[in-house]
DNA sequence: TCTGGGGTCCTAGGACCC
DNA sequence: TCTGGGGTCCTAGGACCC
């Protein structure tokens, strides 16, 4: 049996924990760059306002509402998010961190099911300050979608309890719904579905499996079957390691210049290289990417993009980084304003760097050195030290015009009370 | 003027082998 | 060179998720 639990307009929620004067406003929380929304609370859903839009359509209308528009802060939605894990996990036996508002738990053998799930959202409202949903059932895909039914209806009082429902209230309940709130069908799924005449919820409950498998293939299969409470999916207690890293970003101005790209590839590679290090693992290929605008129709468009395999496995920030300048050594045209650039690390493994016998003592150097630099970020922050090469330029610099203090993650941003 | 970022899994098709 | 069945491995692209 699990649970899932999840924090409701998760981002939107986080900038309301130190801001109680917002608990009635409406809140949208933009993507980098203040790019899109991303995410927004109730009052903000009522004015129409939807997932993705890009800020400046609704610029307007939400400065006539008097919504509060914050840039995106990873930094507090992270500690957050944690702290919210941390509260779950001391109350359910075992949990799976799904995403960073989202956690499966193992509710198997608990007798009180749907207490325990309101006694986990007391718990995490109470001790982080954000409010949840909870929905229980015997699969995975059921459990998102009991989630999604107690969100949706006020009367479940978050928490949903799908094997309490009658059949005929489950039934009643999918046919209600398009087939695409399933956890696991997509718009595309949703759209050639529909030429099978599968539009609800309940019409994909009854097709058969057999047949929806030769048309669309094992994962709409398994969503069927995990709908008539067939387990196929299992809980995962242990983050697999990621198969690759990508870091990249849209630029705040176009870019044109090689030497600002290079700036930005290199922030990228340092950052990828941190995390691939926390994994301990190396990489065996990087691959290098540049983009023109493509909303920019009148401009010459060009997306460049290259991977190299690396002779030996490294996970090096200097031996990727000059693989990856020689990468955008190759890809780089001149005379196009750049939009976005990133890089990708891949083939990764968890085996030791292998040393090469010509340069052993290299690459025992290369080890000590990208562990004093970790340790130092760590102790001082990410970015304290960093290459020289990411100093060029401004234009490439993210824009976060409305973002608020990182209250809970730095001395000078503490909430003062006086 | 302004349009996000970071992942995973599955499948089809090509290359290659016996 | 083609024939046919059967298999593996790799890659690109599509689809999904948050």
């Amino acid at each position: 049996m699990y649970a899932l639990i999840d924090g409701n307009s998760f981002f939107a929620s986080c900038e309301r924990v130190f801001r109680p004067d917002l608990w009635r406003t409406p809140v949208v929380v933009l993507s980098n760059n203040d790019g899109c929304v991303v995410a927004r609370s109730a009052e903000t859903k009522a004015l129409k306002i939807r997932m993705g839009d890009p800020y400046f359509k609704i610029a307007g209308l939400a400065r006539r509402h008097g919504v509060a528009v914050f840039s995106s802060n990873y930094e507090l939605y992270g500690d957050l998010s944690a702290r919210m894990m941390q509260t779950i996990a001391s109350l359910a036996p075992a949990i799976e961190i799904y995403s960073i508002d989202e956690a499966f738990a193992d509710f198997t053998g608990i007798q009180n099911q749907t207490g325990l799930g309101t006694e986990i959202r007391n718990r995490v409202m109470q001790w982080v300050g954000i409010p949840t949903c909870v929905g229980i059932a015997p699969t995975k895909t059921l459990a998102k979608y009991a989630n999604h039914l107690a969100k949706k209806n006020p009367e479940f009082q978050g928490v949903c309890n799908w094997p309490d429902l009658s059949e005929t209230e489950r039934r009643t309940r999918m046919r209600q719904e398009v087939v695409t709130e399933l956890w696991g069908i997509g718009w595309r799924l949703g759209e050639s579905l529909a030429k099978q005449r599968i539009s609800t919820i309940y019409d994909l409950y009854c097709a058969n499996p057999s047949m929806i498998r030769s048309k669309y293939g094992v994962t709409v299969e398994r969503v069927i079957r995990e709908m008539h409470g067939h387990p196929c999916i299992e809980l995962e207690e242990v983050t697999p390691r990621q198969k690759q890293i990508l870091r990249s970003r849209s630029f705040s101005q176009m870019v044109t210049g090689k030497d600002e790209l290079k700036a930005a590839i290199t922030m990228h590679l340092h950052s990828a290289a941190a995390t691939l290090r926390e994994q301990h693992s190396t990489a065996s290929s990087v691959g290098v990417f540049i983009y023109s605008n493509r909303f920019r129709e009148d401009k010459p468009q060009y997306s460049g993009w290259d991977i190299k395999q690396l002779p030996v496995p490294s996970c090096d920030t200097f031996a990727l980084a000059r693989a990856a300048y020689r990468l955008l050594d190759r890809i780089f045209r001149p005379g196009i304003e750049y939009k976005k650039a990133g890089v990708v690390l891949s083939d990764l493994s968890d085996d030791i760097p292998q040393p090469d016998l010509f340069s052993a003592g290299d690459s025992c150097r290369s080890l000590s050195l990208m562990k004093a630099l970790d340790q130092i970020n760590d102790r001082y922050g990410r970015r304290s030290i960093r290459s020289a090469a990411e100093m060029v330029g401004h234009q490439w610099h993210m824009r976060r015009d409305k973002l608020s203090p990182c209250y809970t993650t730095k001395w000078t941003d503490l909430r003062a009370v006086s």
